[in-house]
RNA sequence: CGGGGAAUAGCGCAGUCUGGUAGCGCAUCUGCUUUGGGAGCAGAGGGUCGGGGGUUCGAAUCCCUCUUCCCCGACCA
């Protein structure tokens, strides 16, 4: 279709709906169309092959899975609404897969008694259902996808950290062998549990998770896990005395600054969270900060998931409004972030509506606790290891590798014996790559005004043969099918146009599809023994003998 | 779940306010012309106007209701 369905929001999704790759059934439910099912076969058989070849081994688990498992890890009641839950016709409840750890687990606890058949890998790849509050974006946030998950038993932690490595490295030669863009960084190991964690980040303009790094590369990490530094410096001593000012109806701190003519950075902002009880807590930021919703639930006594005090409750307790909280004389817990803490002569609410404090400084105006990370890294911060300063960069997530230590294998109760006959409870670690999703990572970071620029190695076909006039002319019609079989039969990937259509209309449409080669073959040029090649990426065209083409496209096709 | 929007031909949209035979562009089909960057002319096919109910002589249009989809937020790989 030549024109994207209104629907459509980002570049991948819009592509794929013309380029006659995905339909939409429901919502966040696709189907598959010939030329996108070939994108995710490449895709799907590059992961195969290097997982394979990690020394992992291939299972296929159900997708409907009894509420038994589920019941026993703990999850059926956890998980919420996201659990596709359905009953059979006995009234037995079952699932829909979102993932298959309870499934593994349950198979290994069975299976696998020795320390002799440790350590194991198994993985699936395999349709998973996840009733997202929100799917969108086409096939990048879908209900049902396609996903590699994998999952390895280790006897002690040493073997883990040995599989846990092994996969990094085969996540790596996963993406090199895509032909993507791609950063592995840092994570929170979130909901699923455990202690390190590390996702993959195709690089994207239109990705949704912010991830930073350093300049050689030794650090990465995602923008919620990224250490911020406390400031080398010493914080300056005071040169102002304390005073209130008015400022009505100011409340941010863009307001504040603006309107008394100083820095963003010269005021401190304080926010007020919910205690585990419900209670109050302030958190302290440099004007210019932002929170960092994951460094601040991790801290002692806060609400997590981190819930914002509301309104009414704020009102009632400190006696103003949001806009014109300070920390000074508050009676409530106060966390306070390193470089606010390192702030002097500073501006803050005064507790007042419609009233500030100017000239305020730590030790002398209010008491400084120890100072925590609770802000987001920002340009101008460093490293946390000490290489240099951060750079910035959004990403789609496409993997995410973690080591669950015991967190299932415990609740299941999968053991095994060592070599001392004792029972030894298994560790674990878990590994998944979003097959479908990385089709529209793909596009997103593969694509111009015309539509996808197919990395070969992934791209539904490596090479499209347009034909020129074919109808009109026998004899080039036999050239062409001739030189389309010669090009089958080494191996090449090869689409032939054989529409009765204009050469504009081919042109444009191998484009859109996103074929990575091309080559156009005329009357003109059958008559003068050669035929035309561009490269999708490339403007200019070039001649090739006929006698050459096959070893000039495999070549081609070799050195991308 | 909260807030907002939409549903009319395969796609993009008009028509709805003010009820009176269902429209436009692209796509599709036929014919002729054209043929190296999304062709031109002529003609044709294609619609329970998301479903159900109501008001009316008459409903795409007004009322009620259900469903689905989209966006923002909360949530989350």
């Amino acid at each position: 279709m030549r024109e994207a369905p209104a629907d459509a929001e980002i570049v991948s999704h819009q592509l794929m709906l013309r380029a006659g790759m995905v339909r939409q059934l429901a919502r966040g439910i696709y189907t598959w169309l010939p030329l996108g099912l070939r994108v995710l076969r490449k895709v799907e058989n590059i992961v195969r092959e290097e997982m394979d070849a990690s020394g992992a081994q291939e299972v296929l688990m159900p997708a409907v899975q009894p509420a038994e498992l589920w019941r026993e890890s703990g999850r059926w009641e956890q998980y919420g609404p996201e659990l596709l839950r359905i009953e059979d016709r006995h009234q037995r409840e079952f699932c829909f897969g979102p993932t298959h750890e309870e499934i593994i687990t349950d198979l290994v606890r069975r299976e696998i008694n020795s320390y002799k058949q440790l350590p194991a890998n198994f993985y699936q790849i395999q349709t998973k259902f996840r009733d997202e509050v929100r799917p969108r974006f086409g096939i990048m946030r879908a209900r049902e996808f396609l996903m590699k998950d994998a999952y390895s038993f280790h006897l002690t932690e040493a073997s883990l950290q040995e599989t846990y490595q092994a996969m990094y490295d085969t996540y790596s030669r996963i993406f090199n062998r895509l032909g993507l863009k791609f950063r592995a960084v840092m994570a929170d190991s979130g909901n699923i549990g455990g202690n390190r964690s590390h996702e993959f980040h195709v690089l994207a303009e239109s990705g949704e998770d912010h991830i930073v790094f350093s300049e050689n590369g030794d650090y990465a990490a995602n923008l919620e896990q990224a250490e911020a530094l406390p400031p080398e410096t010493a914080r300056a001593s005071a040169t102002k005395t304390m005073e209130t000012v008015d400022t009505p109806d100011q409340h941010t701190i863009a307001d504040i600054s603006q309107f008394l003519g100083v820095k963003q950075t010269d005021c401190v902002k304080t926010l007020i969270v919910k205690s585990e009880n419900d209670e109050l807590i302030a958190l302290v930021l440099r004007g210019d900060h932002e929170l960092n919703h994951i460094k601040a639930e991790k801290l002692d006594g806060i609400k997590s998931p981190l819930e914002f005090a509301d309104e009414a409750q704020i009102r009632q307790t400190l006696g103003c409004s949001v806009g014109s909280i300070g920390p000074v004389g508050l009676s409530i817990p106060v966390y306070v972030d390193h470089t606010a803490a390192n702030a002097a002569d500073f501006i803050c609410g005064a507790n007042e509506d419609g009233k500030h404090l100017v000239g305020v400084n730590w030790e002398r105006d209010l008491p400084l606790p120890d100072s925590v990370d609770i802000r987001n890294v920002v340009t101008g911060d460093h490293a946390a290891d000490g290489s240099g300063p951060l750079q910035f960069a959004k990403g789609i997530e496409v993997g995410h590798i973690f080591q669950l230590g015991d967190k299932y294998s415990a609740s299941l109760k999968a053991s095994c014996l060592d070599e001392q006959g004792k029972a030894i409870t298994l560790l674990m670690g878990c590994y998944g790559i979003g097959v479908s999703r990385i089709v529209a990572a793909a596009i997103e970071q593969n694509n111009d005004d015309k539509g996808i620029c197919w990395p070969t190695n992934i791209a539904p076909f490596q090479l499209a043969l347009v034909p020129i006039n074919m109808h009109k002319s026998q004899r080039l019609r036999e050239a062409v099918l001739e030189l389309y079989e010669s090009l089958s039969s080494a191996g090449i990937d090869v689409l032939l146009d054989d529409r009765k259509e204009r050469p504009g209309v081919m042109f444009a449409d191998m484009e859109l599809i996103g074929i990575p080669h091309r080559l156009v073959f005329s009357e003109r040029g059958l008559d003068a023994g050669k035929i035309e090649y561009k490269s999708r990426l490339q403007q200019e065209n070039q001649d090739i003998p006929l006698t050459e083409v096959i070893a000039f496209i495999q070549g081609c096709l070799q050195s991308t």
